[in-house]
DNA sequence: TTCTTCTGTACAATATAACGTCCATTATGT
DNA sequence: ACATAATGGACGTTATATTGTACAGAAGAA
């Protein structure tokens, strides 16, 4: 990977230019000096967190726009062409439709649950989040010793950094959506 | 808000207090010295982008995580306590259930259209992208002059950061599932 | 109780971030 | 064609990041 204050030089040239903003206008907007503009954006310098964040502010993007590298415009992601993982002998289905890479800390998942299908999950991970919208059936989730029942329509968020479990509590096929976010 | 370095402050702290690491300890695994590692957690030093990326990697732990804030730990949002955005007299309804706020940089919405619902979305801002997996009937994407038809099961993702719009083209209900990311 | 080890902080030296000023080049206006 | 304004970069100075070493106190072992 490429030197983090090269990415930073690259994004904040780049969003310089598609503005039409000028060093001094930054600088202005900012309150970091022209100079130092000019020698983060040529990747002569390792700016501090503080003076990032003042650029950030300033500029109103955020910390990880200026950290980040880009991505192809648009892309469509057919269900037969997402290789299911299944446990539960088949019962319990994920569709991994956007894995976790790049810079967004998120992935994103299609999951189906048959009746009567369960799946017991490890931590994702410190400070690991999950959030959950069923869009047919419901769903039972079990986490720190409490069960939460989910019906269709509804959603839940909860911290994923500790054991938890998946079950259809109900007589029907359960489909829901997914989406794991990765602080850690 | 607090400021950012002292943000990292209690994070690190926090971090190396719950592995039950000595600042020696981390100085070997991130290659940044130990007197630096101290000078950060109390707050003395607003250290360089190359020196916290060091510790991310170093510890095997996001950039982000180092400068967010704490959120609790479970929550369910039922169906009925979502306030439901309307469009198109009622034919495109927006539920809003993790919106966006804290720092993860997402929002997490369902959407249903009714048979030949209709939204015009402009830009939702620099180098916004949006997931979408349809649950129920199909959908149909216009973004950059190109039609994107989604079916039952199938997945969607695009820059949304220039108008596109969002149709039901089938003839029953479309239910989908729509994560939106702000990088800027 | 004493000795050893571990831990976090203080201190001084070095490297670099950050700023303000000046200069060369380019763009714009007359 | 010339003058002015805008822009980005060079340079010198100051402030602070970063390191390595020493030290004081706490914890652990004998």
């Amino acid at each position: 990977m490429e030197d983090i204050h090269l990415i930073l030089a690259k994004n904040l040239k780049a969003f310089r230019e598609r503005k039409k903003f000028s060093l001094e206008k930054v600088s202005e907007l900012t309150g970091v000096s022209k100079t130092m503009i000019g020698q983060i954006e040529r990747g002569e310098s390792s700016p501090t967190i503080t003076t990032i964040w003042k650029i950030a502010n300033g500029l109103k993007i955020s910390f990880t726009s200026l950290i980040n590298q880009s991505q192809p415009d648009t892309i469509v992601i057919p269900k037969k062409e997402v290789q299911v993982l299944t446990e539960d002998n088949g019962k319990y289905r994920v569709y991994p439709y956007f894995p976790f890479h790049d810079e967004r800390r998120f992935e994103v998942y299609t999951v189906e649950i048959e009746s009567g299908g369960f799946l017991s999950a490890d931590s994702h991970g410190e400070g690991t989040e999950e959030f959950i919208t069923v869009f047919e059936g419901e769903l039972m989730i079990q986490v720190n010793n409490m069960d939460y029942t989910i019906r269709n329509g509804d959603s839940i968020r909860f911290k994923a950094d500790r054991p938890h479990t998946y079950q259809n509590s109900g007589e029907t096929i359960t489909r829901l959506s997914m989406t794991i976010y990765y602080p850690a």
